[in-house]
DNA sequence: GTGAAAGCGCTAACAG
DNA sequence: CTGTTAGCGCTTTCAC
C-alpha cells in the first residue's frame, strides 16, 4: 500500500557508486568530487529522497534534537519562553521536542523518560508545581545526558540552570511600592518548597527589612499560583480585619484572582488597594487599571537556557553553570507615585 | 566517557536467554511465559534499562508519534489548539512534534521536511498565514504520510480537515449585531486567500443580504490578523469620513488594536462604536469594556484533529473527510442590547 | 514458549 | 576520491 520510499541504496545503484559515496555526497562530505555530489544530488531531489532520521541518529549516535519540558503552554509565560527556546533552537539547526506535564509530576517523569528513550541530545526543563522526587534526574544523569533547568528549578548537583533573579526582582518591586509612599504591604506568595515562591518571599522580606518596616503576618498568605489562589488569597486577608495599603501577588494569575476578589467586594484599585505583581502579560497591559509588574526577560531566559544545554552537549565534561537574568520593572497604572496614571504610557525601569 | 548504555543484549545474556525473547518480554508479548517475563522485566528496571526509540521505530516502520506544524505558539488561539493536541495525543498514546512557522512559509517548507524525516505517522498542519504553493503537500502525498489540516487550511484533493464554521459563526455575530439594533455595520476583515478570511468575509456578506442591510465599501477594509492591521483598519474607515455603528473584526487581535484607535481618537467603545471580534481570548474578558466574540471550542478542534489524523493513520484508504466545529457567541459588554451591561456577566448562546 | 536469521537505513572507520 | 566492512538496537518472520 504504502509507497516504497526511495533510501541511500536506491540512488547508489542507478548511479552504479556505493551507498556511502551517496551519503557522503549528501552530507557534502569533501571526500567526493564535485561532480559525482552534483550527480547525487540531483538524482536525490529528482526522486524525491527524503533522508531517514530515524537510522541516521541511531547510526551516528546523535539526534540533534533537545527535549523541552514545561508545566503549561497556553500562557502568557511559558507560551513565550517556548517560542524563544523553539527560535534558538532552530538558528541552532537543533530540533525541539516539547513536552506538558501539566503541572502534574507523574506525567513529567513520563515525559522524561520517553525523552530518554527518544536519546534526544539533552533536555531543558521547567518542573512542575509539585515536583519533589529527586529519581528521574538521577537517572537523566546516569545515562550522560545533559538536562538544564529553566526558570523553576530544582537545585541538584550536577545539573546547571537559568532563572530570573527573584529575589532582586521581588525586592525592586517593594522597593518602588514604598519609594511611591507605602509602608502598610501584604503579599499574597508561593509555595516555600521551589525556588520562584521561596526566592520571591526573600525579597520581601529583605525589602520590608531593610527599610525597617514589619511584616503583618495577617497581610501575607501563601498558595498557589493561580487566579483561585489570588482571589481565596485576598478574601483571606480582607477577613483578617484590616487591609494594606499594597499587595504584592507572585504571579499575574494571582493579581487577576487579586481584581476579582477587591471587585466582589465594592472596593477599587488603587484607591482602594494597590497592587504589583510578578510576571508579565498581555493581559496586564489591557486589564483596568492596568499592571504593573516585574518582568521577566522570557526571550533572554529561553536563549540562554538553549545556548547553555548546547554548550553542555559539545562539552560533556562541562562543569555546571548557574545563570540569573535580570529582571525589570514595566509601571502602568497600578503602584505610581501619587497615582498620576493620566499620563502614563508605560515606562521600563 | 558516556556511560554504556544497556541494550537488549545485555539483559539476554545475563539471564541467558536470547534478546528476542527480551524485546516480546518487555513489550508483553504473549508468547514469553509468566516468569520469564517478570525476571526479564525486573532485570530491566535494575539494570535502568531505557528502550531505543530510534532503534524501534527503525525496525518497526512506525514512530508513534504526530507532527504538529503552527503559525505561533505565544497566542491565545493557538496555545489552547496545541495544548488540546498534546492533550488528546497523550491519551492516546502518542508524542507530538510540534514546530513552529512563525507565519512564514519557507520555515514551514522546512519544518514539514523535518517531519518526514523524523518518519511521523502523521501530521497535523495550520498553514502560515502567506502559505500558497503546494509542492510540499504533493510531496507528503507522495510519501504516504497522512495529513490534516487544522482551522486554517488548504484545500488540496486527498487530504482531510477540520475547522470552525467560520461563515456561519460570523453570520451569527452580524445577526446578533442587527439584532441588538444596529444596521450601520463595518468589518475589518481578512485576507481573501486564505479559508480563515474568505469564510469570515462571506458570513458577513450572508447576514446583510439577508437582513435586507446595504454594505458600505468605505466601512469594509481588508488586512491581515494583527493588532496593528486592527489599528490601521480602523484608523481608514475613521478617515473616510462616517463612522458605522458596530463593527465586526476577523480576530481578536485586530479588535484590539480598534480599541487602541478609538482611544487615541477620543472616542469610546460602545457608545461612539460598537464591536464585536471573531475568536475569544483571555484578554477578551479582561479588557475594558470586555469584548463580546465568536467563540472556536479550541478543545474540539484540537481533539477533532487529533482523531481524524490517527483515523488515518490506522486506515491509509480512508477517504478524505471534513470537519466543521459549530461556534457560539460569548456576549460581555459589547454589542449588548440596550448596552445594559451592568448585570451581564458573560453568557454563551 | 523460545530463538535464529534477516534486515530496517544509515554512518564510521578504515583500506585501497 | 571511492568502496568495504561492520554495526547502531531493535523487531519481524518463521522454524523448532
Amino acid at each position: 500500500m504504502k509507497p516504497k520510499t526511495i533510501t541511500l541504496d536506491d540512488i547508489a545503484k542507478r548511479l552504479n557508486v556505493s551507498r556511502v559515496t551517496v551519503s557522503k555526497a549528501l552530507r557534502g562530505h569533501p571526500d567526493i568530487s564535485k561532480q559525482t555530489t552534483e550527480s547525487i544530488k540531483n538524482l536525490a531531489k529528482e526522486l524525491g529522497y527524503t533522508p531517514n532520521y530515524m537510522a541516521r541518529n541511531l547510526s551516528s549516535k546523535k539526534s540533534h534534537t533537545i527535549g523541552l519540558v514545561v508545566p503549561k503552554i497556553a500562557h502568557f509565560f511559558f507560551g513565550s519562553l517556548i517560542e524563544a527556546v523553539y527560535d534558538t533552537a532552530f538558528e541552532n539547526n537543533y530540533e525541539i521536542i516539547l513536552t506538558v506535564s501539566q503541572e502534574n509530576a507523574e506525567r513529567e517523569i513520563k515525559h522524561l523518560q520517553t525523552l530518554l528513550s527518544m536519546r534526544v541530545d539533552g533536555i531543558i526543563i521547567s518542573i512542575s508545581e509539585f515536583t519533589k522526587d529527586i529519581e528521574i534526574f538521577n537517572a537523566v544523569q546516569k545515562m550522560g545526558i545533559p538536562l538544564v533547568f529553566v526558570d523553576r528549578v530544582m537545585e541538584i548537583p550536577g545539573f546547571s540552570s537559568v532563572a530570573v533573579a527573584d529575589r532582586t526582582g521581588t525586592f525592586k518591586a517593594i522597593e518602588h511600592a514604598i519609594k511611591v509612599g507605602y509602608s502598610k504591604i501584604g503579599h499574597i506568595a508561593g509555595f516555600d518548597n521551589i525556588n520562584i515562591g521561596n526566592k520571591r518571599n526573600l525579597g520581601f522580606e529583605d525589602a520590608m527589612k531593610h527599610h525597617n518596616l514589619a511584616i503583618n503576618p495577617n497581610w501575607v498568605v501563601q498558595g498557589g499560583f493561580g487566579e483561585e489562589d489570588g482571589y481565596n488569597g485576598f478574601m483571606k486577608i480582607y477577613k483578617s480585619g484590616s487591609l494594606p495599603e499594597f499587595i504584592f501577588t507572585v504571579t499575574y494569575p494571582v493579581a487577576l484572582g487579586v481584581y476579582a476578589a477587591v471587585d466582589d467586594l465594592g472596593l477599587e484599585i488603587p484607591k482602594d488597594i494597590d497592587i504589583m505583581c510578578f510576571g508579565n502579560s498581555d493581559i496586564n497591559r489591557f486589564i483596568s487599571p492596568s499592571l504593573s509588574c516585574v518582568n521577566q526577560p522570557t526571550d533572554k531566559l529561553g536563549k540562554s537556557a538553549v545556548e547553555l544545554i548546547l554548550e553542555h552537549i559539545n562539552n560533556p565534561n562541562m562543569e555546571e553553570k548557574h545563570i540569573e537574568i535580570e529582571t525589570d520593572l514595566i509601571l502602568r497604572e497600578t503602584c505610581v507615585r501619587n497615582n498620576l496614571k493620566s499620563d502614563l504610557a508605560e515606562i521600563q525601569i
